[in-house]
Formats: C-alpha cells, sequence, structure tokens
DNA sequence: TATTAAACGAGACGGTACGTCCAGTCTTAGC
DNA sequence: GCTAAGACTGGACGTACCGTCTCGTTTAATA
C-alpha cells in the first residue's frame, strides 16, 4: 500500500532495480530508495551539516536534479526517509489495560527518540522546525498530527472501556505524558529511561479520581 | 579600573560611549553591543535563515573579523544575545505558596517561550542544539543547567516549608511541569494559554500524597 | 576575428551567443570570453592590483566559482587573455634580408612591449614570474619558449641562407638583440625607439666577421 | 659595517643594542634592523608572497605601527634592506684595462643578479616596479640610477685615457652589455655563467672601430 | 628631580579579497 | 519521459592581511 516500494516489482521481481537512466515507465525507484538511504546514512553518519544535497545526490549516484524533480530541500528528503522507515514503529500494542500500555508506549518512545536512528532523524527534523515555520507545518501535517493520534490510542480505548473519567481532558493528559519525554529528550539532554517513563504513568495513574468501575 | 570602559565616563558622562576602533582597553563594549543586537533584530525579523554572520556584521556595521575574533558562529553570537537580554526574565517569584508560584512561573514560561523574542531567539537555539551536539553542550551549561535550578525553586522552597513530602523527586516533578509546556512549543506548536499551565499545577497537586501538613 | 565570440555565429546569426547557464555541452565560451576581456581591461584600466578575481567575476557578469573552474589565479586568468591575443603579434617577417628583418622585428618588439596593451599584460606577467617560480615556469613554458623561437627565426633563416658565419652562436646574438629592450622595458623604463633598437642591429652586424659571401 | 647598529655604540661600545622601548631620542635602531632583517629573511625562505607586514613585525618582536611609522609598504622594507646590504656589491673595480673591467663586472653583476640573497631581493623588486609605476619610480631613483652609473664606469674611463672613440653612446653601449644579462635573469631565467657575460665584453670589443690609439 | 613627549609593544578595529562550499537552475545526451 | 552529468549564478563561509587607531609604558632631554 501507499509507500509500498514493491510495487515497481511488476517488472522487476526479486532482483536488483534495474538501474535505468531514465525512461518511459516513469519514476525510478532505484534513485528514490538510493536517495532516502544516502540522505539517512549521512545523517546518522555525518550529522545535519554532514546531509547536503550535494552530498546526497553523490552518494546515491543520482544526478541532483533528479532530487530536486522529487523534493524541494534536503529536509523534504529526510522526512520522507523518516516517514518511510519510522512512522509506525509507535503504534501503542493494546493489552486492553490502559496502564500496561502506557507503560510500554512511553518505553518505546523513549527509545525510539533518544537511542535508534531514525530518532537522531526525528530530533534533526525537529530541530529544522524551529528554524522553518513552513517546514514546522508540513512535518506536523505529515507526521505528527497522526503521532499525536497514536498516543491518544491508549487513553482513548481505556475511555471506551470505561476505564477513565468520562470528562477527562485526554488530549491534555497525552501531553503531559509524552511531554517530559520530549522535554528530556529536546531539552535537557537526559537519558530517558523506564523508572522515569513508569513514573509518568504513575503520577497520571496518582491523578485520576480515585473511585473508578473496576 | 584597568580595561572598564566605563573609565571614559569620568570625563564623557551622560554621552554615548566613545567609539573607539580598537586600543589596548581591549574589547570595544559598542561593537559587542551592536552585534548582539543586530543578530536579534535579525531573527527576529528574518528568521533563523535570515541570520549569516555578513548581514550581522553589515547591519552592526562591524567588521567581519571583528565578530570571529570574539564569537566562533552565528549561533555563538545568538546564545550571548540570548543570555544577556532573557536569561534573568525566567526566576520565579516567591508567594510562601507553591501553588501560586507554580502557577505564575508557568505561565512566565509558555509566555516567554511562545510569544516573546528572547523566545524566538530560544526556540532557533534549542533547533541547533538538535543539529549540533557540541553546541548543544554548550547552551546546556550556559543556560539550560541554571534554567533547571530555578525552574526547581518553587519545588525546593516548598520542600524546605515542610510543605512537600520529604521523599518527592523534586526534579522528576519539575520534568512533569515544565515538559508539557515545552513539548507544545517545540513539537505541536500549540498555544500554550493559562488553562493548559494551571491545569499541570492542578495534576501536581492531586498527584501528591493527600496527607500533609497544613 | 581574434577574441569575437560571434564564431557561434554558424548557428546564431546576427545574435548575442545563446548564453546558457552551464549545460553539459562543457565550457560556456561565452563565459570564458567575458572573463579574459574583463581581466584585460581592468589591468590596463586599474593596474595589476587593480586585478582581483572578485572584480574579474563582477565585470565579467560571471560567478566567482566560474572562474575557479578554469583557472588557478588572476595571473593565471591574464596569461590565457595574453596568450589569446597577443601571441602571433611577434611572428617576425621573412624579407630575404636579416638587416631588414632584424630591424623590423626589433622595431615592433619594443613597441609591442612599451606602448601595447597586451605588452602592459605581460609586464605584469613578467612582474609576477619574479615573485612566484611556480608562475615563472608555466609562464616560460607556455609564452617565452616560443617568443624565443620566433626571436631566433631572422638569423636562422640567414644562416639557412648562408649568410652568417656558420659557427655563430644564435642564441646568444639573439639575446644580444632582445636583451638591451627588455632591460630599457623591464629595468629601466626608459622609451626604446627606433633609433636604439636599430643601432642594435648596427652593432650585431658590426660584430660579424667582415669576410662573408655576399 | 654594512648593517652595523654601531651608531648606538657611543654609550654601548661592544654590546647588543639597548633594546629601548621608545624614547625621545627618535627612532630605535634596534627595530630598524630587526624590521629590516626579518624582511630579508622571509623573502628568501618564503618567497615574496611570504613577506607581509604582520609576518616582518611578528618576526621581528615589533608592534606593526613601528613598521607604518617608518616605512610605507612591505616593498619599501625591502627596498631599504636591499639598498642597505646591497648597494654597494656592484662597484666595478678598476684595472685600468677595460676589457679586464668590463669582464669582471659582468661576471659579478651575473652572480649578483642570479645567485645571492640580495638578488633575490632586487628580483622581487623588479617585479614589483612591473606592478607598480609609483614604485618603480621610487626604485629607480633610489637605486637603478646609481647603478647605471657604477655600469657606466668602466667604460667612461676607458674613454678618459682615450681608449674608446670620442663619439661612443656610452649609454646605449652598457646596455647592450648588461641588457643581456637582466634578459636572461628576469625572463629566460637561464643561467648566466662565465661563458655568456666574457661573450658580451668580446662583443663589445668587436664592434668598436678596429683603428684606436694604443 | 620632576615633567614631558617621542617612540615603543600590544592589539582591536573596519575593511577587502581570498579560495571553498553548497544551493538551486538549466541544458543536453542516453536509454 | 526520466535519468546522469555537469556548468552555471549566487551568496555565505571562515581566513589572512591591510592600514588605522588608541592605550599604557619606557626613556632621555628639558625645566
Amino acid at each position: 500500500m501507499g509507500r509500498d516500494i514493491a510495487a515497481a516489482g511488476e517488472f522487476d521481481v526479486g532482483q536488483t532495480a534495474p538501474r535505468h537512466h531514465g525512461n518511459r515507465h516513469g519514476r525510478s525507484e532505484h534513485a528514490r530508495q538510493a536517495v532516502l538511504e544516502a540522505a539517512d546514512d549521512l545523517l546518522v553518519e555525518k550529522g545535519f551539516a554532514g546531509v547536503t544535497m550535494e552530498g546526497i545526490a553523490a552518494s546515491a549516484g543520482v544526478a541532483k536534479q533528479t532530487i530536486y524533480r522529487w523534493w524541494n530541500s534536503k529536509t523534504d528528503v529526510l522526512m520522507d526517509a523518516f516517514l518511510q522507515d519510522a512512522a509506525e514503529q509507535l503504534t501503542p500494542a493494546d493489552y486492553g489495560d490502559v496502564a500496561r500500555d502506557l507503560r510500554t508506549h512511553l518505553r518505546q518512545l523513549a527509545h525510539f527518540l533518544s537511542k535508534s536512528d531514525p530518532g537522531a532523524v526525528f530530533r534533526a527534523l525537529i530541530g529544522q522546525a524551529q528554524h522553518d515555520p513552513v517546514f514546522a507545518a508540513a512535518f506536523r501535517t505529515r507526521y505528527l498530527d497522526d503521532q499525536r493520534r497514536r498516543d491518544r490510542l491508549p487513553l482513548e480505548r481505556a475511555a471506551q472501556r470505561g476505564q477513565l473519567p468520562a470528562d477527562l481532558d485526554v488530549a491534555a493528559e497525552v501531553d503531559q505524558l509524552v511531554g517530559p519525554i520530549y522535554y528530556r529528550v529536546l531539552v535537557t539532554g537526559e537519558p530517558v529511561d523506564q523508572d522515569f517513563t513508569d513514573q509518568l504513568v504513575n503520577g497520571f495513574l496518582r491523578r485520576l479520581p480515585t473511585t473508578l468501575p473496576a
């Protein structure tokens, strides 16, 4: 579906990409992948300043113009790279238990943001968003809004199960759960371990009204 | 005395700085101020991409080399500019009441981050910190550590007054209070109004153990 | 002709050059000519110190990088400019008479060195050669060696005609003929008129052995 | 003699100069010497481009302003340095024999120009003269005119002795004698050995009218 | 003996040009 | 019709020196 690369597979099943130099079939999937991977690699290896359009083109073995044909800027490339291999790692599981769901999700979020390669890309994109309002809007539209929806799932599911007060401000509660994690990652740079994320869940549970239906 | 520029004041009272072109007083205060203000202005007017060393030099009426003599990069300049006119705006007041102290401080923090000019500089610097680990470390050393200390003050004072549990993890609690604000400012871009910050304080109070000395 | 850009005119009759902005034809002839002319003009108008890479770029309407792509330094540009429009002005004519050939050639050489615009460029290049041994070697390889060969032509032709002693040291004789001209131009700065050059030829003839075939 | 500082010796016989930091006597001889030597050394070691006012100041242990107080430019310094230790090496000896005088003088001139350290400075200055007419004029006034006068001495002395035709154009003859040497040094870069200079003298003698008083 | 003024070191300053890097555009040839 | 290739304009980068300008100190002549 959608971003599936295998669509190219119609004429290329099970082989390496044909590496054509232009044709009438439309966009070269080979070039697209090479660009995204090159951008990703450059970021992880050399940091944000080491990612340049020329560098991506060179290490992807692709012409600069080919990049500009499909993307507007290096952050646009990075965003695509990020969306492709990172987006779905953060869908919270559903164990039917809000406490467990939250604990698992926050642990995963913390790990993703502070330890994984896609997390490094994410931090770079968030950084860029502070410098460029247009990019910030695009990034929110293409990723953050979805992610916030996913972050809300555990609470919404619990609410549907009647395990939470009907009038709970889910959005605000979620901000209180994930906000401190982002804060540590983006601002203080402290490690975010399980104790910390578990404590966030505990705090959430403690500030709920005590009288609830089992 | 010594290299104090104000020494000129003895015979120059109430006038503009003497605008020397280098001498062994050492650094020109005039140039320093002009650079910091120019950087600040450019950031607010044209955004981060509009801040260049050449632009700062030109609009400060200063030679590029003079900037490089004292700063390493445009973010270094911006950090100085930020520290100079923003650092102390975020010292929490002390009303002797932890709830009131927190409410006031968080409102102020939210306003500073999302509405003020220094807040724009701050966001730019945090953005840069995502791209540049060396800068991140410097920024934390020169500003964020202090700010975290200030953020802890309301809770520490309350703890000293015996109004909080002795075993309260102050650092973690502060992260839960300010984290959501930074999250909204840096990540979601949502406005942060008083309802939101007050709710954070309420949540904090609610998750305290109920039995406390008055 | 010479530096006429209109060579492109075969397919572009009566119009300005196509002025492309880079393509895979390779090098832009328009840019090349503009740079050489700008360098030439700047040297004549403002002297050697007035020739800068930035100045050339600006007055040629060309990006600095385009210059650096094809030349290494301003003297490299000047050498190309010189070679292009000056190299062949100094080929001695052949009247079949060594005295007349020499007289004509030395007059032309003197005029070229001390009065013409290319001569001004030449003097600047010789000046640079005193400061930069690498450039000196390049200049000798690319121009001076050829010129010395041309300077020898009148004597060599006369020798072939049997009008000169078989054992004449042609190279040394040529140095005695042209050396004083260069000396006046480069060292004393005195004008070099026809009397002077004719006297050189007379001296040459007089120091030949008197018994020669007619 | 030469660059002997011993003028200061009145109160400092046989010791190093007193190294004062300014006084109302006037100029510091120590600083003057240090500058000239530093300029000389830099030229020989690093070439003309390696001579900068800042470099001279640094390696002379002198403030830049001290140099600018007494000289106008690096070529001005170099000219002084040259004049001081090189000027008088080129006074032709007087053996009473024009052939011998010339032979000796031209050999010495050739060696000076192409082999000695002062010769390297001289070439740099001549190079600069090609780039800067004002400097060229100064150099001619302060050195070259004198040198030409010295170069004429052998012929003038011979003329006074009645050994040369009364109507000999001494200036032109001298140009024909020294010109080829300068030409080789400045233009072709060829070595100038004794054969070459002796041949110049022979040529001169041969083109004299044969009937002369003994 | 105390004052004074020229020359000194130090070094910051406003500038100009350097040579490099990358962004983003454009044109062509190959498949 | 998309690609690789690559030359182009434009502009910021960070560096090196330029020549100018104090400043605080040293020093010998003068008062």
